[in-house]
DNA sequence: CAAAATTTGTTTACAAAGAAACAATCTCCA
DNA sequence: TGGAGATTGTTTCTTTGTAAACAAATTTTG
């Protein structure tokens, strides 16, 4: 007689709990829970803080190597830049050598405001997986970039 | 003078580049890109897959269980198992014992392909992180489990 | 040089996933 | 017992992200 299964940890994944793909959207969605619940003021999504991070450390950097560099679409990195651009953060400018492309800048607004954020963002970053110790951390930090090609 | 940045690796990410949020994002989008390069004629998206396993190991599993147990949100996981339905892939009971569950089974087809499909996922799994060593994937599969909670 | 191919960004249409409100059922306890 | 609250799943609406077709500018190459 086969009881039915009635909590999370009773279900069987079989080989399912090693596979790394599935290993990483768990930690993945983990992390972005915990993000949204101490997020507090700054109101910035992830994807939103990481973009303005990298124009901050790359002022005049182009939509389609921001896009490379974060793994974000093209069509997708047009909306995001404009939705920042209607919130007066960034600014984009068609450089002279090549009129196809957008050099984006933040505003002096969003410098503040990125710099501020990025106190909360990386003082919540060393509190991702605190149920690690402090070796394990920097060996997943280390092993992570080497998987995506950032060692 | 500042010269234009050009290529994707000559940004500047500085501490962003060890945010395990961010390494854990980029991470997953080259699993699923290759996931998808790969997956030829099973076309089962990951999540699929990884549903359909999950009710194989543990037939008559409620959807909310297996919700979270995945980390599919309910209302999510109600198209999830309608398309599978619509498919003739899962069957939906419901279970005498409390008429406001459903309890979910593999139809018979479905058990077939997903023993197949399964042979190409696990050799597909075993092939990602190729430009780890053999010890660092065994190390990173055990540290992202212990991370999530699986260990 | 001029036509062909590529790059860059935008638009439009769509798919995937979450949030909130809801209905039905079940549990708990006064 | 019966009513308050919790659980389970669904529906509707919105957000987030992708795909494909397109336009404009640039590069390549015959």
């Amino acid at each position: 007689m086969d009881m039915p299964i009635r909590t999370a940890d009773e279900v069987d994944l079989d080989r399912l709990n090693s596979a790394l793909g599935f290993l990483m959207r768990l930690a993945q969605l983990k992390i972005y829970e915990r993000f949204f619940e101490e997020v507090g003021e700054h109101n910035l999504k992830p994807g939103e803080f990481s973009v303005l991070w990298v124009i901050l450390h790359n002022p005049g950097i182009r939509q389609s190597v921001l896009g490379q560099r974060l793994m974000i679409k093209r069509a997708h990195m047009t909306k995001l830049i404009r939705a920042l651009e209607d919130q007066n953060l960034v600014s984009r400018k068609i450089p002279d050598g090549d009129r196809r492309a957008v050099e984006i800048t933040l505003t002096p607004e969003a410098v503040t405001r990125v710099r501020k954020a990025s106190q909360w963002f990386f003082s919540y970053e060393a509190s991702v997986g605190a149920n690690l110790t402090a070796g394990e951390r920097q060996q997943l930090t280390a092993l992570l970039q080497k998987f995506v090609g950032l060692g």
